[in-house]
DNA sequence: TGCGCTGGTGTACCCGGTACACTATGTTTC
DNA sequence: GAAACATAGTGTACCGGGTACACCAGCGCA
């Protein structure tokens, strides 16, 4: 590796960092990959996966990057959330972060740890670890993002996979809400939503009447209800 | 002035700025805050307010801090929008900007041009000059932020001075939604939000019945409905 | 075959949102 | 001072979405 060369500017300029906070259901529980630190500052503590930005890479490629770069975990629902850029937030040198939340079923999320990450896992979110930075900060704006979305969109299809059925659905709803709904008006309601349609096939899983699988009609699409 | 000494990095930053899409109610219009930039790139043109994040300043104080430098605009309501970094977006470097998005009575507002920009004036939103960099997308976000903010919270009081009629909160929101409303069903809704109260004042203005006013009972806040 | 378990269905009520028209009270004019 | 004018201010009926609520269906297993 060569020596690298230093980049000068005329006035200072911060470091713009992304952070991604991923939230998935495991285990009937809202939870969260986190990061354990491999370098300092804040050497093993955990954190939220992230990295610095490339100077020729867009916000949401540094995003993905960063996350599959460090956690192995791809293909999931990316959105941008917010930024914080506290003057002293690291204590390295000035860091913007442009944080991310990012949503995908557990089936999809093949973890694994690299880069600059000595371990990653997942953690319920009512039960997270000491975290480096803000990030503390960042998760429970995530948080709030992702049950004000629940409201208005179709966000919460994200945490499921291709087909599923409608208890599953109101599994996640129910877990996202910490609330029990009725089984007929969450049904009803969500039928009338027309934004999934049955396959056609049924899922047997145990000895009980199987259930008719469900798709998104609007295939990976996030739809904005009212 | 001494030379400016050069800042280094070892490894190439973003500068980050931020842009600011002020909204006001003018002539029974939504009306937006431009200046004309004086200086490359895109001298001439005009553009949204904003500027260079300082190395020790937070990002809501750079928002302030460049409005008020360019324009005069003080005190306003201002939020966090989006942030936009597509490479190449400014043809001198690579460019973070974190936007924001203002609200104001036009009474509050007034404004001279200062600084960078060689003038600063308001324009209708459905008659926008051609614009610099990439403000005709953050003005689009902003604009649609607004507009759906309307809908959960209150918002839309940041727009009228501290005391108002109905009648007045009335024409706010016909503006904003280009849609007349229901004189009896809007204050029926208005009232029923429990988030204004009458001063016990009235205003006489034109040779017809004065109006009771109101203020918000909870001053200066935007709340969340529903 | 009967027990356990989850899947699947309909009806009545309530409340918020909407449609809709007239009276009240001030100023101005003749 | 009477009439015209302009905006302020008010109530009721209907509709639709959301909510509360209980039973039968079908599969596996003992």
């Amino acid at each position: 590796m060569s020596a690298p060369k230093p980049h000068c500017y005329s006035h200072p300029h911060p470091a713009v960092t992304t952070d991604i906070a991923v939230f998935t259901l495991r285990e009937d529980a809202l939870q969260l990959l986190l990061i354990r630190r491999g370098n300092p500052p804040f050497a093993g503590t955990w954190a939220l996966p992230g990295g610095f930005l490339d100077i020729d890479e867009d916000l949401d490629a540094c995003a993905a990057r960063e996350l599959a770069e460090e956690t192995g975990v791809q293909d999931v629902y990316l959105e941008q959330l917010y930024t914080f850029g506290t003057v002293g937030r690291d204590p390295r040198e000035r860091v913007v972060s442009v944080a991310y939340f990012a949503l995908a079923p557990a089936e999809r999320l093949a973890v694994q740890a690299g880069d600059d990450a000595a371990d990653a896992a997942w953690f319920r979110l009512d039960a997270l670890p000491a975290l480096a930075f803000d990030h503390a900060d960042i998760i429970a704006t995530a948080h709030r993002r992702l049950l004000a979305k629940l409201d208005y969109s179709t966000i919460a299809f994200q945490l499921l996979p291709e087909t599923f059925t409608l208890g599953e659905l109101q599994q996640v709803y129910e877990t996202l809400l910490d609330a029990e709904l009725d089984k007929r008006n969450f049904r009803k309601w969500a039928l009338a939503l027309a934004q999934i349609e049955a396959t056609g096939e049924v899922r047997r899983r145990g000895s009980h009447r199987p259930a008719r699988l469900y798709r998104l009609t609007d295939r990976e699409r996030v739809t904005y209800l009212r």
